[in-house]
DNA sequence: TTGTAGGCGTTATCAA
DNA sequence: TTGATAACGCCTACAA
């Protein structure tokens, strides 16, 4: 058995043709499976032949470009974070996992430095079919994506003009504090990122909402704002009003402030209560089993694709595409031991 | 100042032309920035607006096509994981990050189910650039990829014919083990994979031969086999000839066991001491402080994407690509409280 | 059953 | 300074 050798430049449908002295396109038609256009037997088995001997692989740019297509999804994050935030390499993990079903391969853009011109610029430059998005709706992206024919699917965070997947972050909210009430617990903070993200907004107007319609007075269910995950500095304000209940807006503020307790010797959940928001309790054994909501992100990335692909298919069509939706799916509250 | 409205179908430099009634070589010309070739400056700003005013984007398929170069590079592992795994979630973070200032991007390509000849077709059918591999030598791909042109470097894991970019583990295993003998251990075992990975035989090599050094007879220094990172099974045997130390592949092999000693009352450090590898300590505050080995992962990502543009850009030239080497970059001890 | 012609959008080479 | 032409590799319509 012969083994293509080894070629500097690859191998093209015309070059078989040339070997087999048949023209190209006949050569394209049968490697390309074109049902209805019938080929001779024999032919049909020298060009499968030839072609495997040659090594041949279609070139999948020239595809693209020829069919307007390159299934090739793009996931961009306005976050400076990359796939080693917890969350988007859930997403991102997710997805991945999600593509094979749809034969689709999965292009990282890094966001990192670039502005949101050039970064606009390389979404719609027709490398992918559609986009996953995650950004704050005061990203000057949002206005540009929203006016641009790319297919895009908002997750975790809605925006403005485009289907999203979100969780369902009020309903977790009252659950988390459901379970706070229950324990006892009549004193709360909310401990929010100065970044503004419509999930973590519900998160915190839910927080009020449900504390309020509990009779809890307003100073005793107070917001702290913090920079982003550095829950630390805000310890020293919970103790003043301790037992106090704080409510992080995700599970790594939550863990900072869990580990500033412990440097600190402030007990837990005794003086300070501690509450997490995602679910991203890994098993890397940690002291505290964090209580926490549980986001089904991977399923969120899962809902998202699907929704993606069905937008492509109808672009593809040339169809309108339906009115946005959001699409908010069920959370879980985690029990744990830092309440 | 008039906004581009939405489109269906893209702008292109065709349809710019035709607003100006100049050639469409002309538009692209001035908009791809030709230099030496110079356009009149009255021409220029009226295109330069006009591509503006339209919203006009390069299509970067067709400039691919043209240029026979993406600026993309792939990520590609034959091992079942996406990138909510440690290591490789460590590697695609750096490599996000590292494509920046080669203004490339990123493409990851499910393994998940597809056959080695699938995979391999994907991988070369122009979408990409190069290729950063992790796999082990008796994946099929492996063959497959020395006889093509695609740029390849492997990471973690030296690859038969392939640049490659990994930790000094021998060096590793030998810091771990001088630690664990000044700490007064002289029982050892390897907790180690069924799966055959290059750098996990140098770590048991590396076991095997330095405790040989020490003096350590051979039934004192054990290997014993565990499924992937599964290490809990083998607690019933560690503690038949404790106190013992046990030295994980991996640090979730690591947690894994800590996690069962703890389940089932076993003493760490004074029955069972355990050690990591690879030092994926994160902040979710655990319990215990894995001793570990630091490996220098987003080191070894930068350096890998450096080696692949060396590359691209030899073959660009049509130069030939120097002698395959690897590069061991040198790795750490992590002390903590579990030896 | 097969070949010819044309085009996807871009860039490079020439000639005007 | 600009325009015509060709090519990258593929696929589709149509003609033979």
């Amino acid at each position: 058995m012969k083994m293509p050798t080894a070629t500097l430049s690859p191998v093209t449908a015309k070059d078989v043709a040339r070997e087999l002295d048949l023209s190209q396109p006949t050569v394209s038609r049968i490697l390309s499976g074109d049902a209805g256009h019938r080929a001779s037997e024999a032919t049909r088995k020298r060009v499968l032949e030839t072609a495997e001997r040659m090594g041949y692989q279609p070139n999948a740019v020239a595809r693209s470009l020829r069919h307007g297509r390159t299934n090739v999804i793009g996931v961009h994050t306005n976050h400076n974070y990359d796939v080693r935030n917890d969350f988007l390499g859930t997403i991102v993990g997710a997805l991945q996992c999600a593509c094979g079903a749809y034969h689709l391969d999965l292009m990282l853009h890094n966001s990192l430095g670039s502005p949101a011109e050039t970064m606009f610029g390389k979404l719609r430059d027709g490398r992918i079919d559609g986009l996953i998005l995650h950004a704050g709706s005061d990203d000057p992206l949002v206005e540009i994506l929203g006016r641009s024919p790319l297919p895009v699917v908002a997750v975790a965070d809605s925006l403005p003009g485009f289907p999203a997947v979100t969780c369902d972050d009020a309903s977790g909210m009252e659950q988390l504090l459901g379970l706070l009430w229950e324990r006892g617990h009549r004193n709360f903070a909310f401990l929010a990122p100065r970044v503004w993200l419509p999930s973590v907004e519900k998160r915190q107007k839910a927080f009020e909402a449900e504390l309020e319609r509990r009779g809890v007075r307003a100073q005793s269910r107070r917001i702290i704002p913090i920079d982003f995950e550095q829950a630390a500095p805000a310890l020293d304000e919970l103790t003043k009003t301790a037992p106090i209940a704080a409510c992080c807006w995700n599970d790594r503020a939550a863990y900072n402030l869990l580990r500033e307790c412990q440097a600190r010797g402030v007990r837990v959940p005794e003086q300070v209560a501690v509450t997490g928001f995602d679910g991203f309790r890994d098993d890397q054994l940690p002291a505290r089993e964090l209580v926490t909501v549980k986001c089904p992100w991977e399923d969120v990335a899962a809902e998202a694709l699907r929704q993606l692909v069905e937008l492509i298919e109808l672009r593809q069509k040339k169809q309108a595409p339906p009115p946005p939706e959001e699409v908010r799916l069920p959370v879980t509250v985690l029990d744990g031991d830092t309440i």
